[in-house]
RNA sequence: GGCCCAUUGGUCAAGUGGUCAAGACAUCGCCCUCUCACGGCGGUAACAGGGGUUCGAAUCCCCUAUGGGUCACCA
């Protein structure tokens, strides 16, 4: 009477979706967003978590869209997910891999295609006399509501309040005739002192009370509410592990109930833990509204390596993972292993900071080549200055990347793509001279005579074909000729002798090369600039100051 | 407010009845050094509070406080 276009059978289902044939241990995982194309931090979290966990014991994870909710959905949005997780390494073996497209077979993975599945379940349901239509109107269950607020009871549709509860079948006709919409409701056990135990993967045994809300299945639309899909949905689908953040926990108890009602095998859950944000002294969840760093497009245009936030995201799941990186410094961060016992039952903050000191690591060990390539694709979106410059010669970029690059001790000094301009403009012409007109860094004790002057007599005693020592002897020798110590110590032994240290002459050098008081190496700063670029510099400095 | 969860240095955290309570980031100092980084060495710094249980408690129990989550025809 409900369904009449129904004819196919939760049996019949259970056929055309047979349980999988995987290896023993294999888990089954799923990521289930909703088409806003917005993802959040704590998605991409999750959805590592999902991700991992699936692939680490040979298993599948899938793609799920939950598009019940037709006044939220945004156009684009499912291939902005899919998008921006696979920039972030986060593959998907079965479910939707675009706005019109999917692979596997246990489909349709979108929600809205799946509405013959969920009535055929609804409607055992009906038969079981697990669920009921209910007719109320919004202003029905508003006066519900305030009706239990002034007697200060439990608000909810259910018990006594449940007013279609136990209509009997000629009333459901009557308002049925009457051409009524209706909503499908559990039939929850109306006994609020029975509780269970959640055994949570996560967070341990979790001692609830049993739902006794009658929660809407079914919405008016026909379409079902999040709670009734997920437990259709993850049986058919056949997922063994059920991963959603902690919003979800108080909730859980409807869905085992639902497992339970249909005699379906229930999955294991696991709650994770939500990001937090410290603001002021209070902590919160990281906000959608309020906080930039939650939408995950920011780090990309940030230009931080997908790679360092996944390993900053890995370390907050388990935080042995920086031991282990330690010991495995050249693996690959997927080779370590994920364990959900591991995971914090408290929400962990995120720390930016942390991040950053993350990715600095992780650039460093990244060869010129890579550098390059990755800013280079990072600038085509977000920075065509940097894009030109880094495109029209591509070997001097290189060079510059590998300067104190592949040592021992690399330089940390890129954690993300922005930073790589700063770092580098003093290598082109143009930005280097845009800079020189804001002004000139020479040190303030040193008078802009005796810049020129030094400048004017080292350009005639540097010769580009030097080696480093012989560079650095040379320097020394000069520091000599213009009355500065060759070293920091015999100038603090007698600093009354000399004008200042060799310190003092390359850091001269150094600006006037630069425009940097800090920067890499010296010498392979002017040998990656090339001999016509530093007399170039040179002569500009002395010309400059020589004469006002 | 009901129901759940949590609380170890500024941050992330090891820890599951006996530890001088790890480690990482941050911070501070020293060393290295042509600058800045890097690196090395070292320092400051924590079991939310109160009761129990126990020979012994960060660890088990209770209370309080604080923080978080959730209470929709949204997911």
């Amino acid at each position: 009477m409900l369904f009449p276009d129904i004819d196919k059978t939760p049996e019949q289902y259970e056929l055309l979706y047979p349980k999988r044939q995987l290896p023993e241990g294999a888990k089954v995982t799923r990521f289930a967003p909703s088409p806003t194309g917005y993802v959040h931090m704590g998605s991409l979290y999750a959805s590592l978590v999902s991700e991992r966990l699936a692939h680490q014991s040979n298993g599948v994870i899938f793609l799920r869209v939950e598009d019940t909710d037709k006044k939220r959905e945004v156009e684009g949005g499912v291939s902005n997910i899919v998008r921006a997780l696979s920039r972030f390494g986060i593959n998907f073996d079965e479910g939707v891999t675009d706005i019109d497209d999917e692979k596997g077979s246990y489909g349709p993975y979108k929600q809205s295609e799946r509405m013959d599945i969920y009535k055929s379940f609804a409607k055992r349901m009906v038969e079981k006399g697990f669920a009921y239509p209910c007719f109320c109107s919004e202003e029905d269950l508003d006066k519900i509501r305030s009706r239990q607020e002034e007697k200060k009871i439990t608000p909810g549709y259910y018990g006594e309040y449940a007013v279609h509860r136990n209509s009997t079948l000629e009333q459901v006709k009557e308002e049925l005739s009457l051409g009524k919409s209706f909503v499908l409701r559990v039939k929850a056990p109306n006994n609020p002192d029975s509780r269970f135990i959640l055994n949570d993967l996560i967070k341990g045994d979790v001692e609830m009370p049993e739902n006794f809300q009658d929660m809407v299945l079914l919405k008016s639309d026909g379409l079902p509410t999040y709670h009734f899909a997920h437990v259709v949905d993850d049986h058919l689908m056949r997922t063994t592990h059920v991963t959603s953040g902690d919003e979800w926990l108080s909730s859980a108890p409807l869905h085992i109930q639902l497992f339970e009602m249909l005699e379906l095998e229930k999955p294991y859950f696991a709650h994770i833990s939500p990001i937090m944000k410290i603001e002021g002294s209070s902590k919160r969840k990281l906000s959608k509204r309020k906080d930039p760093e939650a939408d995950v497009s920011f780090y990309h245009e940030q230009g931080f390596p997908s790679i360092s936030v996944i390993e900053y995201l890995v370390n907050l799941t388990n935080s042995n993972f920086e031991d282990w990186r330690r010991e495995n410094p050249k693996s690959p961060n997927t080779d370590f292993e994920i364990e959900l016992e591991r995971m914090s039952v408290s929400g962990a903050m995120f720390d930016l900071i942390k991040l950053t000191d993350m990715s600095k690591d992780i650039v460093a060990g990244m060869t010129a080549e890579e550098v390059y390539d990755m800013s280079l694709k990072w600038a085509s979106e977000y920075d065509s200055e940097l894009w030109t410059l880094l495109s029209a010669d591509e070997k001097y970029a290189k060079s510059i990347f590998n300067i104190d690059r592949g040592g021992e001790k690399p330089r940390k000094d890129i954690a993300k793509w922005t930073d790589v301009k700063p770092n580098i403009f003093y290598f082109f012409d143009d930005l280097f001279d845009l800079d020189v007109a804001a002004g000139r860094n020479f040190p303030e004790a040193i008078t802009s005579d005796e810049v020129s002057r030094l400048i004017r007599e080292y350009s005639k005693v540097y010769n580009h074909k030097d080696n480093k020592d012989m560079w650095f002897d040379r320097v020394k020798e000069f520091c000599e000729e213009m009355g500065y110590s060759k070293d920091v110590k015999t100038f603090k032994k007698n600093p009354g002798v000399y004008k200042g240290h060799v310190g003092d002459v390359t850091g001269v050098i150094r600006v006037a090369v630069t425009n940097r008081r800090n920067t890499p190496d010296l010498y392979e700063i002017m040998q990656v600039m090339g001999e016509k670029k530093v007399m170039e510099r040179f002569d500009e400095t002395w010309g400059r100051f020589s004469c006002p």
